[in-house]
DNA sequence: TTGTACGCGTTATCAT
DNA sequence: ATGATAACGCGTACAA
């Protein structure tokens, strides 16, 4: 009864050596309570335990990591942590995080380059196990610097020319070519493409897949349109509207292919407000199926991308890669599929469904 | 010309010892360059960055920490990452964060306590600085626990019994009173308060401020109905949606408050699928204005929370909390305003606005 | 201006 | 079964 300390007063919190003094025993009993407790006779690992939750112990993770010389945490880098796509991929690293025991901090970039290198720099000097990263550019020096000082990385939604770590991604092409047959099973033989920014490499593989199903179809370039815009927002998706309204009634095609699903909701919107009528007036495909597309308005046709699958797959390469010396990089495509609703469908089609 | 190495080929990340080795200096020179840098001259200042370069040596910062007894991140253990609600009040965190040269970690909870429970210890191993959070309950001992330990702890967007920690929520009492008055003014003498799950505390205060602004307005009790559900999502909303338009013509409202934007949006949503019209059919007012309200198919009325700043300030207490020995918690309630848009505006009105 | 020795909390090894 | 001690990487006081 001589041993119990109240040192919480001094501010710092209390040791493994305040726990082996209040328990009365040694320091290498505690860490034996602590990390081989099979070693300890029962009354003693119960004294410890006692002292322990009677100090307010916690374990000190960094003097554990000093001395381990790695850490227990994942840290994933988002482009952008307000968007929908990003937080239900960072769920599905989660999935995986948890099942190999691993602690998952999420760092919103928020398509600021500097503060992409600010977190990259100090997940490296927390000796995170691995790193995620939707990188602002994915040719991008630093990345390389990461992977080069031997901290596990991998890229998610994006392709690389870079081969030294993992990627993962979705086939945008793809994409883009099922959108377009989509489109042309419903009889369309006059689309736009409402593409946003084509700085972005997505945009232009999805784009590139259109084309190739539109020409596949035999249908001429001419009738494939490409409206363009400067974000893949809400906002622009109603300008492309704009546009697409002050077509000649000839010229104008009766199906949009939109690059993501905000561009779609602003398109629908402006429709909607101008009186006209989805899909009979216009027919309008998304991109992403965000949680949103299904309660819009009119219930949107979109690609599905596995968002959580895109995670988990990056977490469980992360961590091969940290874990297993015989580890290959791999670059993982997964396929996209499209998810067919009332904003492309008409009344025969839906009958079908 | 003789001191280099590369012994990145080991795996172990260069040292200072590594580094100090390189240059040809001391251990001591080089940690002076790091830290106090006029220290040195300015050649051998070159000389130790060149080979800190050289060796891509990082500092390590479990063996900073360990020295410093404090670290430089907070910590955000937020209640669902999806919800563009909390990643906008991160966003305002982030801000304060950068300005106080700290990094801001996200954790998502996932509604669920025990993942909760698991970041809460994560943190405090590492000893952040300071700990933010969203709780799932927010009278629980484990929160308590962490201020008995001496982590700064702010609660956002929760009022609690608990007087230990700093609060910043937002006056949901005074945000269901200005959603009423607004109806009230527009002439409307029936409403439905759309609930969702009446267990969240917030919903409550939000009733309970409609029911205020009701009885303020000297209408009857009876003519404000209550449509309680099990969440706050867009396909309750739907389903609302659904009894509202059961009820007889003579007691059906006129108007719709709903507790959320996503319940306002899927209400919303079954309602113009049915053919009826907004505002003149049905009057509908949101909470959050999330920024879907503004670009739904008809934009929405809603309460706008200043969510950015409700965790700016948050983030300021918590630095304040760990940084001032004065330190005396506060509990701040934000002031909400509603932004009336067309889902409630009819064209008198919006001649008006 | 530069070099040296010590301690931070934990863990593993060795000795008892 | 338990106790003593050296290391992990860095920062700082102090000595040179």
């Amino acid at each position: 009864m001589t041993g119990k300390r109240q040192q919480e007063v001094v501010g710092r919190s209390a040791s493994v050596k305040d726990v082996a003094a209040a328990a009365g025993v040694s320091l290498g009993t505690v860490s034996n309570v602590l990390n081989r407790p099979y070693l300890v006779r029962e009354a003693t690992r119960r004294r410890v335990e006692q002292a322990m939750s009677d100090l307010g112990f916690i374990r000190n993770e960094s003097a554990r990591q000093l001395r381990a010389g790695r850490s227990r945490t994942l840290g994933y880098v988002m482009l952008d942590a307000t968007n929908p796509f990003f937080t239900d991929v960072a769920a599905g690293m989660e999935i995986a995080a948890e099942r190999a025991d691993l602690t998952l901090y999420l760092c919103n970039s928020d398509s600021r380059k500097n503060r992409e290198v600010m977190y990259l720099d100090a997940l490296q000097q927390q000796r995170v196990q691995g790193i995620l990263i939707t990188p602002v550019e994915p040719d991008s020096p630093q990345l390389e610097a990461v992977v080069e000082r031997g901290t596990p990385l991998v890229v998610v939604d994006r392709h690389s020319r870079d081969t030294d770590f993992c990627t993962v991604a979705v086939d945008d092409r793809l994409g883009g070519r099922l959108a377009i047959e989509h489109l042309v099973d419903q009889g369309h033989t006059s689309v736009a493409f409402v593409a946003g920014p084509m700085s972005i490499g997505q945009v232009r593989d999805r784009y590139e897949g259109a084309k190739d199903a539109w020409r596949d179809a035999g249908l001429p370039d001419s009738a494939l349109i490409c409206i363009t815009g400067s974000a893949l927002t809400a906002s622009e998706g109603r300008s492309a509207g704009e546009r697409l309204s002050g077509l000649p009634r000839k010229r104008r095609p009766t199906a949009a292919f939109c690059a993501n699903d905000l561009l779609a909701l602003g398109l629908l919107q402006n429709f909607i407000t101008a009186g006209r009528r989805v899909p009979e007036d216009i027919a309008i495909v998304g991109y992403d199926d965000i949680d949103f597309a299904a309660s819009a308005a009119v219930p949107l046709t979109s690609i599905r991308q596995p968002r959580q699958e895109l995670g988990t797959k990056a977490a469980e390469l992360v961590i091969d890669e940290a874990d297993n010396p015989e580890h290959t990089h791999e670059h993982v495509v997964f396929i996209p599929e499209i998810v067919a609703r009332a904003s492309t469908l008409g009344l025969r089609s839906s009958l079908r469904a």
